[in-house]
DNA sequence: TTCGAAAA
DNA sequence: TTTTCGAAA
């Protein structure tokens, strides 16, 4: 289901790495996924797989994106998704056409020899497998960075623990974090340059709406649980909710329908999450056991990973030279 | 993710 | 002129 752009309407703000501390409980997918398609080329010989095929482009990004949190000052908390609501079913299966295409138009360039479009195409072939989610865990393990285990969405867990003050931003790159609630979510944690910081009172004080009312205007352009409404994107949306009130009112002004509309809803006002979990946000990672398992038993390229170990240690001896001043 | 056509 | 949509890279 197409995703709505909520840029125009969401209240982002620029802000220094410097600038931040605290914990960001951090969409373990999304940002794993960002390192699997762009992030981490791939680039002529480089394959980022074991001998037997194993993607192991994840270490890769955790190792190197680790650092830019403990060189700021934040503790990472990974949250991975649990079941996926039937609500997405459509959404999973068009994600998983796309990636079909994309194989197959992949599989067409390498024919005809055009290494280059091949090497993009495969980026958007990606999916996190088990091994990956495994690998991803077992690295984190060793690194001594929390783990929390979602009951449905990463997303709506992480604005959870945002909302009750055990994670003071959640990190993700979409949208879903504000809509479920979350009052601050950290963007482009895994671009270079500064991160942005999306703000959801800010956002409603914008345009004089309710958290219910961001909810409808969404759902009114469509999310990754209902198909929007032809026609009608932000602004538009935005407009009609102010005028009619709230989403009912506005699919009966415009004779419109959304398929499930009252339980996409009710999924975005009180999702499933959990508050079993416990994290000390003190990290002291075993750097050796984690580069023995990335570079020994993931035969990872030591030179992929070897300067972010290297600055994950420079972050360990930094942060214990701060305890004496 | 970006761009131009189409619709409003 | 603004906004949405869908194609292409």
């Amino acid at each position: 289901m197409g995703n709505a752009d909520l840029r125009d309407i969401a209240h982002i703000e620029d802000v220094a790495f410097g600038d931040l501390s605290g914990v960001v409980a951090v969409d373990a997918h999304n940002w794993l996924y960002r390192y699997l398609t762009t992030t981490v080329k791939f680039t002529g010989d480089h394959r980022y797989t074991t001998e037997d095929g194993e993607e192991v482009a994840n270490l890769i990004g955790i190792v190197q994106g680790l650092p830019k949190f403990l060189d700021n000052d934040l503790t990472p908390v990974f949250v991975f998704d649990g079941g996926v609501t039937d609500l997405k079913d459509d959404e999973v299966a068009k994600r998983r056409a796309a990636r079909e295409d994309a194989e197959e138009r992949r599989k067409e360039a390498e024919e005809r020899g055009d290494s280059v479009e091949a090497a993009r195409l495969e980026a958007r072939t990606q999916r996190l497998t088990d091994t990956i989610h495994e690998t991803s865990r077992e690295v984190l393990r060793l690194l001594d960075v929390p783990v929390v285990e979602a009951p449905a969405e990463g997303e709506a867990q992480c604005a959870y623990m945002n909302r009750v003050g055990d994670a003071d931003f959640s990190g993700s790159e979409d949208y879903d974090t504000m809509l479920f609630g979350g009052p601050r979510t950290l963007r482009q944690l895994t671009s270079k340059g500064d991160p942005e910081v999306m703000d959801l009172e800010k956002t409603l004080a914008d345009h004089d709406i309710t958290q219910e009312q961001l909810v409808d205007v969404a759902m009114l352009c469509g999310t990754d649980f209902n198909e929007g409404v032809r026609g009608i994107g932000p602004k538009t949306a935005l407009r009609a909710v102010k005028e009619h009130g709230d989403l009912f009112a506005v699919l009966d002004a415009r004779d419109a329908d959304i398929a499930n509309a009252e339980r996409v809803r009710e999924f975005f006002h009180s999702p499933p999450v959990t508050d079993d979990y416990a994290f000390d946000t003190t990290i002291t990672p075993d750097v050796d056991a984690a580069r023995a398992y990335v570079v020994d038993e993931w035969e990872v390229d030591p030179q992929e990973v070897e300067r972010g170990f290297e600055r994950i240690e420079e972050a360990l001896t930094q942060t214990g030279l701060d305890d004496w001043t």
